[in-house]
DNA sequence: CTACAATCTCTAGTCACTAGAGGAGCAAGT
DNA sequence: ACTTGCTCCTCTAGTGACTAGAGATTGTAG
């Protein structure tokens, strides 16, 4: 017992049905044992995994890491030094990626502060667009 | 006079070679005049054009979008509120995607710091992305 | 028995490019 | 004149992580 439907899956992890189905293709999810309708049946094991994978993309980890942290969870005699490497490395790229859209916030305000809601002719918005010199940031 | 060739037109905009060609595909650029021998030559409009791309891509706006503001940008005479809501969205959805990265941000640390660097059996790392109550924030 | 929902496989589409093949044009040096 | 090497041309296919849809089959409730 206790093999549930790839429909159920969905409902209990959290992850779509065609998501689940792509995560088997590309080799996330090992291929489930089938009924004899042909259907898919997930195990406990499996919820959990699909679980750990929705989990870790919502905190951004791309599939290919994701593959490296399920190795590793499968190995629990390892050091635990890859995983957290590959955490700092995804710590890193979302404080880098705070910095700039933080960035563009104060430009994109800027922008529509300045717009005294005419014409475009007199648009700040498109202005600033328009010619860059007028950007403070000089990040880009 | 006054005509670059692609090469140059990258150059001077920041945008790649191919990345302008894939522009005019998609119509955000006229297809320009040719050489003799068939090479697309530029002139200062063009020019303006694409750095205006430029620059909205760099501050997130989508292709569509950014059709939307070069349409505005040819008929100056129209109120420019159009401009000017495509721009607040943007800063909208920039300000949101703030505050999810802010909560991945507090929740990555929580893993590295908790990781006592060990081996995979006692990675908090792995522990938070295969127990998902373990998660302080519940927006996922 | 008959709807209807859920599942199956397969292909193609999304977005904004990027990479590469295979060929032609052009400017400078020998 | 010739060669080297750069830029340019078109075209197709690949990226990541799905999503959408067609068309067929299976399971279930009334």
């Amino acid at each position: 017992m206790s093999g549930v439907s790839i429909g159920e899956a969905a409902r209990v992890s959290g992850v779509k049905v065609p998501t689940i189905r792509y995560y088997e293709q590309v080799g996330l999810l090992i291929e489930p044992p089938r009924t004899e309708g042909n259907r898919r049946v997930y195990d406990q094991a499996c919820l959990q995994r699909l679980t750990f994978i929705r989990h870790a993309r919502e905190l951004g980890f791309e599939v290919d890491a994701i593959r490296t942290l399920l190795d590793l969870q499968d190995n629990p005699g390892q050091s635990c030094s890859p995983a957290d490497s590959i955490a700092r490395q995804r710590l890193q790229d979302v404080v880098e990626r705070i910095e700039r859209l933080k960035a563009l916030q104060t430009e994109l305000e800027r922008m529509i502060v300045g717009c005294s809601h005419g014409t475009i002719a007199k648009c700040r918005v498109i202005e600033v667009l328009t010619d860059h010199g007028q950007c403070e940031h000089p990040t880009h």
